[in-house]
DNA sequence: GCTTGTTAAAATGTCAGACATTTAATAGAC
DNA sequence: GTCTATTAAATGTCTGACATTTTAACAAGC
């Protein structure tokens, strides 16, 4: 595969790591397949090596490529993405064509998880947490009316479930809000955002928000998993 | 705090980073102080600006460090660390006085999740699957006796759950086998390794492969939970 | 013919020095 | 005193040359 098909960019080595990084995420090079050379991709964007081995440094750090002095760089397989690392969560964030099987792993992720976390922000949540999570609530309830704040809306759908993690007051755990994020904003254009699904999406986030306000762990765990139940009808994963 | 207190390196980025790394993991230096500054980095080692910089880069990919154009570099609190970085893993394996409140962290984590993920291992474990939790486990009681092996009983042992986490077959929990290390390798270190203690490690994890191989869920999330118990006698969490 | 050693080409990695940019502190004008 | 230039110090960037590693081609020798 070829540079000709990817947009223009302009300024800084992030914004074209973030441009090659997303032709990565969305097969536009097969794994196995040998990267362009440094030099080729200069030209082509205009940009110096300098740039160009900044954004690669980054793409394989995220496990994206692989980089050999004398060989090239190749396209690593999916298995070998570093699926945490909070760039490639960035990158993930806005992306329409993500690949589903990608999406199905994170939402699986997700639903084996998510209760668990819960179960722990119940046990573990301080005064601090809980005005998060309040203030997160909040904000999904005054946007889930109008269309035009859909942006808005799925920002503190991410807030509320980045809470929760940050509530378990688990340094590992909490890392791994970072996640959420492309979950979440995949919704933004998977679902049909009907007033009825979004009125039950909020009342069954209450839900999860009451049970940890009420340390009550095995409620947490359940309103989770209704959450997520909900969230895999929005994302086509189940009928 | 200065670079006079580290060991001397020798050759390559990578071990530089690896050195600077680990005196921030042990508290080197303090959250907010000021890192020093390239120039006087390579300096002291004897190296490039170019491997300063590359490890530097390294560094603050990991969330150990910010560097700002013109203020400087500055040391971040463990709460930003990305944990899940695999860099990080490879850096904290090996370090004798990691600290407790990370120990602690990351076998909190282990004991929430790897119930879970046991559980889906036992959905959805493959043959190719059983037999790499089979391989591991061999080698664990190979290696169970002999002193001198214990490092090589340590890599069976790491290699155990790796397999477990691999056989959720999700793209996710797999990335997070890479977290095993360091907490495994810990406890060569913090163990008495007494015959009988090694005996019962044995067979609680013997009871997860059973579990996994006979497709019973539950089973194998309390024979997980079992192991983990097993574990923080071992690391001196709880007696 | 098969192996082995040599050479050449191509890619990434490294170096060195100049320059750019950002930030913070400092001195000066009003 | 407050605002504004100026300066200093740090990281960021560019450029061109050179180093190293890998692969492939090719020739020499048995």
């Amino acid at each position: 595969m070829t540079l000709d098909a990817l947009p223009p960019h302009q300024g800084g080595a992030e914004q074209l790591a973030r441009l090659l990084a997303q032709a990565l995420l969305t097969g536009h090079w097969q794994p196995g397949d040998t990267f362009p050379r440094e030099l080729d991709i200069g030209k082509h964007f205009a940009v110096s090596r300098n740039q160009v081995r900044n954004a690669l440094t980054s793409l394989s750090a995220a496990g994206l490529l692989e980089r050999t002095a004398g060989r090239g760089t190749l396209v690593r397989e999916m298995g070998d993405w570093h699926l945490l690392d909070p760039l490639m969560s960035e990158w993930m964030t806005g992306l329409v064509n993500l690949d589903p099987q990608l999406v199905r792993a994170i939402y699986a992720f997700r639903f084996s998880a998510e209760p668990v976390v819960a179960g722990l922000a119940a046990q573990a949540a301080e005064a601090e947490d809980l005005e998060r999570l309040e203030r997160a609530f909040a904000g999904m309830e005054n946007t889930a009316g109008s269309v035009d704040a859909r942006d808005e809306h799925a920002e503190y759908d991410v807030a509320f479930h980045d809470a929760t993690y940050r509530a378990s007051h688990n340094l590992v755990w909490r890392q791994m809000g970072h996640l959420l994020r492309p979950s979440i904003m995949a919704l933004i254009h998977g679902s049909q955002h009907r007033t009825d699904t979004l009125d039950d999406s909020l009342a069954r986030h209450r839900q999860v928000l009451d049970a940890i306000r009420n340390r009550d762990v095995s409620a947490a765990e359940t309103a989770a998993r209704e959450v997520l139940r909900r969230t895999a009808i929005d994302l086509g994963i189940v009928s």
